[in-house]
DNA sequence: GTTGACGTTTACGTTAACGTAAACGTCAAT
DNA sequence: ATTGACGTTTACGTTAACGTAAACGTCAAC
């Protein structure tokens, strides 16, 4: 008895991320996802959750849909000769150092935002006069 | 003899940040600068620069202009009454909670990326056969 | 005096990522 | 047999973040 279901259906899946069908459609079209179907229905795969998943993980990040299909083509089994492979390496090596960008643009921006508290709760103690 | 300009052209600032002067003129109608003039023509102090500087990392985060607003707001002077404080801290708490769901994400993909380079590494020595 | 580099305003155009609505099919429940 | 929940396609609308172009002013350089 296993807990991991074989396949969904398009609102299961909106109501887990918390989208739309209409947002999931969307990605279809976008050639992002590819669902078979039972009839005219789409039904979804536990492969296309990740893929799905990577997708959101990549738009909380700021990337567009383009950026996470780039991103998760590269996990995909690697087809290609010598020079396409090595491309591909260089690819991956650049998103490597983006996300190390936005890392420590991350560590800045809560710096910042200690100091905003800080500051805060110091104009919260001056209320108390 | 100090190394810091105290004020910027329009073109400078662009050309420092890779920048279009469209794209600065575009962030002052939006609220985000508000240069001074010498005459016509826009003159930035340093703290536009920082102002502009704090912009573009938001981008690089994902971020919408008006979520660069609200953060680089919440550094600024705290004004406003003890309501106004307080919600002004859950605003910075719940920044802070999505930088920390950003730094989760990149985390995962870096390992991602570790992946990918190996399997791809792996597909080029199979190349050498 | 005109060319070039820089600045300005005004305004229409563009792309991404969906939202929204219409119009329809399907199937279980009342 | 109609209501409701779910699915479908097609298509027009919307917002953010600029790009692009036109039309103009200014000032130093040739």
């Amino acid at each position: 008895m296993s807990t991991t279901a074989d396949s969904y259906s398009i609102s299961e899946l909106a109501q887990e991320f918390g989208i739309t069908t209409r947002t999931i459609r969307f990605y279809e079209d976008k050639g992002l996802l590819t669902p078979q179907r039972r009839g005219q229905t789409r039904v979804y795969t536990p492969e296309d959750r990740v893929r799905l998943k990577l997708i959101l993980r990549g738009k909380r990040l700021g990337f567009s849909l383009d950026e996470s299909r780039e991103i998760i083509d590269m996990y995909d089994p690697a087809h290609g000769n010598v020079d396409q492979l090595n491309r591909l390496l260089d690819r991956i090596d650049a998103k490597r150092q983006q996300l190390r960008q936005q890392q420590r643009d991350i560590e800045k921006m809560l710096a910042q935002l200690d100091e905003a508290t800080a500051r805060t709760e110091v104009a919260l103690k001056e209320h108390n006069d």
